[in-house]
DNA sequence: GCAGCATTTGCACACGCTTGCAAAAGCGGA
DNA sequence: TCCGCTTTTGCAAGCGTGTGCAAATGCTGC
């Protein structure tokens, strides 16, 4: 670690021949300087390779430009497609992504705002897991705003952006009634994410309102794995279940092949099934899932303007409630 | 943005009844303090709910626990995993990740090494594209060590951490032959990233010792759609292939899917694949494809490892070739 | 040349922290 | 009680930047 080797405003000041605010308000877009000196001090700067310290702008302005991406599970296809966005969005908008993984352990989302915290990030969004109540007052008293994705949580203070589950549960009954679909299921793990449970509670209410039962199985946490495994349970039932609506894609393409191939089973022909999310591999040809689209670029969307210029206007964040379009593929009849 | 938030060492320090150095010194694992002031100010400071400025201490530490992680295509099954590997043994080591998303075009990656520059970050590590000499130049110049992914280049100084390709390659060929298979092919896209030309190259060495020709088609960039039209123009000439290496998986899984889905070929009897990456695709049933395994865990570790506690003993990167092992599933008839 | 004004410049302080240095405090033995 | 020693403590100088304020400069119209 050779010491003294970053270059600092005062020599490029020296350099330019200038007092050292004159560079300060070089790069301080909006502050008065005259072209003349703004020319020196660039080109001083050029040749010394100076950069504008955002450490030492941070402590002054007591603002730093970070804002905290805190996620798990995110080399999953939907954890990965959102985290994408909203670094893109989080770039065009001027900030810098600092991104902290969790695990599903408790507490893990209190340290990672603890981190974020200490390094004054402007913002914190929150994609896993829900923070201690306490955290998230820390974070507020301090200036820090929030934003909660897919988590219900009602604490008033931070952004909260959900999708409209138990709408998007309801369509899926219809979609099923018109392919004449009776003996409805849905498929499921056992991580209990509100939207997760959402969506199940959606359909089974939904159904239970067009006089039909439900059928539910959930097993481990919601993957490609754990949707072969729940498939396994629902078809060796007496009366295996004709139309099954998966929490979620990868629960959807792991129920799809254990269908096909353990059970010799046609879709849709014999089993209609439903998705959520979107991911990439629903499109592929070996499942051509009709499923959810997540508005994954609306969610980033809205979470980063209300970031960046959130100002007094809007102390509080509101909670919005997208919607997620249908995309017909292949997976159920007639569509 | 409501001012004076943040509570400092002084407020400590002041309810605490000691000296602000005091306080620092009880943050910083190994500083001299007696138990008691220590208990003294971690009292105070829990009640006034005290953070250590990182900004601030980074500023006169001159480092900062950032390291920057560049790369684009950040969704693909991959990059994520990696990533996900990188943040997780970043985390361990106490560092603080920063991400930066980069596009494929020019500059994207010195833009972003500019940005690790300004926030003073101790390390970079890239996984997409190249940075020009200069600003490598300039990050060394600076204190802050490199390492790349993946990316064939060069010049001493940062870390280079490749997968040993043609090896790889080699061992593709044998295997194909011991199938029987006589009709190779290697399946690639345009993207000509430096480890899919080795991989092609190595591909069509070894064949070449073994007196064979190789059918060599490349489209667009390395996905999944690539890989189907890949496949609509090798089985649709005259000679059609009876073995081809994917350079990715995802290009394997769009092939796979279009040789039996367009095509009707039985896998593996008429046709062998392999693939590369392991994605978690390539488990899944519907594939169950033969591929090399990416030592995503080595590679974090090696580039971590040496990020942290890299001192003077290792001032220039070597360059390590990591081996990549053939993960046997079904598309390779006699595994 | 000079008054009147708008624009630009430099000084100096602040931001919150670490750390070298010297003074103070503790401690055991005579 | 005092001496020599080790441990702990406070002081103050920095780290690199932004910005209010007053002085300086430039410009326009006499």
């Amino acid at each position: 670690m050779s010491d003294k080797v970053f270059v600092s405003a005062d020599e490029v000041a020296r350099k330019a021949g200038v007092s050292r605010s004159a560079v300060s308000r070089t790069f301080t877009p909006g502050a008065s300087v005259s072209e003349a000196t703004r020319r020196k001090v660039t080109a001083a700067a050029e040749e010394l390779g100076y950069h504008v310290n955002q450490l030492a702008r941070g402590l002054m302005r007591n603002e730093s430009g970070i804002v905290c991406l805190i996620a798990s599970d995110v080399a999953t296809p939907y954890r990965s497609a959102l985290l994408r966005e909203l670094t893109l969005q989080l770039q065009v908008a001027g900030k810098v992504t600092m991104f902290v993984n969790t695990d599903r352990s408790d507490g893990s989302v209190d340290r990672a705002l603890h981190q974020a915290i200490r390094y004054r990030a402007d913002a914190s969004i929150i994609l896993s897991g829900l923070p201690d109540k306490s955290i998230t007052q820390l974070c507020l008293r301090n200036g820090q705003r929030l934003v909660l994705i897919n988590r219900d949580d009602d604490q008033p203070g931070p952004l909260r952006i959900n999708l409209d589950d138990r709408d998007a549960a309801g369509r899926v009954v219809s979609a099923f009634l018109r392919a004449g679909c009776t003996r409805l299921a849905f498929a499921n793990s056992e991580a209990g994410t509100p939207s997760l449970m959402a969506r199940e509670q959606g359909f089974i209410a939904v159904a239970k309102e067009h006089g039909l039962d439900v059928i539910v199985e959930r097993y481990g946490w919601t993957g490609y794995e754990a949707g072969k495994i729940v498939a396994q349970r629902m078809l060796t039932r007496k009366e295996r279940p004709d139309a099954v609506f998966c929490a979620t894609d990868l629960l959807a393409c792991g129920f799809m092949d254990a269908a096909r191939h353990q059970f010799s089973l046609s879709i849709p022909d014999q089993l209609c099934i439903v998705g959520f999310d979107d991911i990439e591999q629903a499109s592929w040809t070996s499942y051509h899932l009709t499923t959810f689209a997540q508005p994954v670029d609306t969610i980033a969307r809205e979470a980063v303007t209300w970031l960046v210029d959130g100002r007094k206007d809007t102390p509080d964040g509101q909670s919005l409630k997208l919607h997620a379009d249908l995309v017909w593929r292949g997976s159920v009849r007639g569509g």
